[in-house]
DNA sequence: TAAAGTCACTGACTTCGGTCAATAATATTG
DNA sequence: CAATATTATTGACCGAAGTCAGTGACTTTA
């Protein structure tokens, strides 16, 4: 009988392969950033990598999916505010604090042109495909989960909703502030107006029975 | 001197123009509602309308430019629903049923296919100019601050928070639970999660002062 | 009404995202 | 080690959006 080959030992091959599509990956930021998304064509790209066009449709759907690539990176970001969470009280004080992180975040480390980029391609004709976007096993959803069924459990919000549906709002609201955003083209203060909405949603959720 | 030329009179070189743009934009949109706006090129457009692909370009900047014309018209549609206010008593009531109605446009009128792609198409590359999307002198914004603000001044919503902003946030939360519904490639109930999210809206800007 | 000027219109052309059949380099099998 | 299988790679090609120099029909001027 054969011997169990050893799925995470690389062939040559396959190293080979990952290396292309790393250095495919790491020109594309490069020019990204240089040029901006939209003024880069993978033709430059593949140029810049060294291989060619084939090879970047056999490690990338599209030119969409590299950034979508990027984007969901970004999901490790959201473990890091975990930890801070621990230093507010309230669930209320918890919610307001991890927004306010993720938008910083998106101003900061993102940027204005990066997020405007990622929220056209979420509903452009290419990416049909939303699955990790609206994913519940994404830190994103878990994280705002554990707050609100701590709140709820504490009786800081309301029980006559569901905790899922509470963090759905809660997305939504991140969503709509940052597309808004967008459409602003970034000329209004995100974490401002992030805040102040985010104090008027927690009121709305507030458990008033108590 | 001259006589002062009329300039309500076209030549008959301006009325031929603007039938042919007529032209372009029924046979546009003729062909997005049999194909799909995405499977429409502007070859079929032109040919349809008897015209040329150059003579598209004078008329439109672009594809999503003809689609976005017609979503600007929706406007038309929220006075509509205008004159429905006045029957209910609180600004709370005018506020949900407006929203309410707003969505069963969206989604019964305009359909899924047409919000995807104009939500899609404001963060195109193409579509820098969002002006008329934030236009403070659009009934969608002219309705929701005459709501807000006769909230307000009867005492219902906060005064902590001006109009303004009442209305942005508003607009916000219409706009994220659309977003998301085109994330969700329209597989929730717009009406009911929408309806959902505006009462907590409201619970978020009563007056608690009260 | 003739000359000059304007501008809607035309379609060949460019650019670019994406496809695919052929190739070559590596892995597996016997 | 040779034959066979696999798969990353290549670049010519395709379809479609968008451009632009040239044309001529219509308008204005004198």
């Amino acid at each position: 009988m054969a011997v169990q080959k050893d799925k995470t030992k690389l062939t040559m091959r396959q190293k080979n392969a990952l290396e292309t599509k790393r250095k495919l990956y790491e020109s594309a930021m490069i020019l990204f950033q240089k040029k901006g998304y939209h003024a880069v064509s993978i033709d430059e790209i593949v140029t810049l990598a060294g291989t060619s066009k084939g090879s970047f449709y056999t490690h990338f759907e599209s030119k969409t999916d590299v950034i979508m690539t990027f984007f969901n990176n970004y999901d490790n970001h959201y473990l890091k505010f975990h930890g801070k969470l621990a230093a507010c009280g309230t669930a209320m004080e918890k919610l307001l604090c991890f927004v306010e992180n993720m938008f910083v975040l998106s101003r900061d480390t993102m940027g204005f042109d990066l997020i405007y980029v990622v929220y056209g391609a979420q509903l452009s004709k290419k990416n049909k495909d939303n699955s990790r976007i609206i994913d519940k096993t994404r830190p994103l959803y878990q994280i705002m989960y554990e707050i609100m069924e701590n709140g709820q459990r504490s009786g800081e919000f309301r029980n006559d909703i569901s905790a899922d549906t509470l963090v759905q709002m809660a997305i939504r609201s991140m969503r709509g502030t940052l597309y808004d955003w967008c459409l602003y083209n970034g000329e209004f203060d995100l974490i401002e107006a992030g805040v102040i909405y985010f104090r008027v949603f927690i009121d709305g959720i507030k458990n008033k029975s108590q």
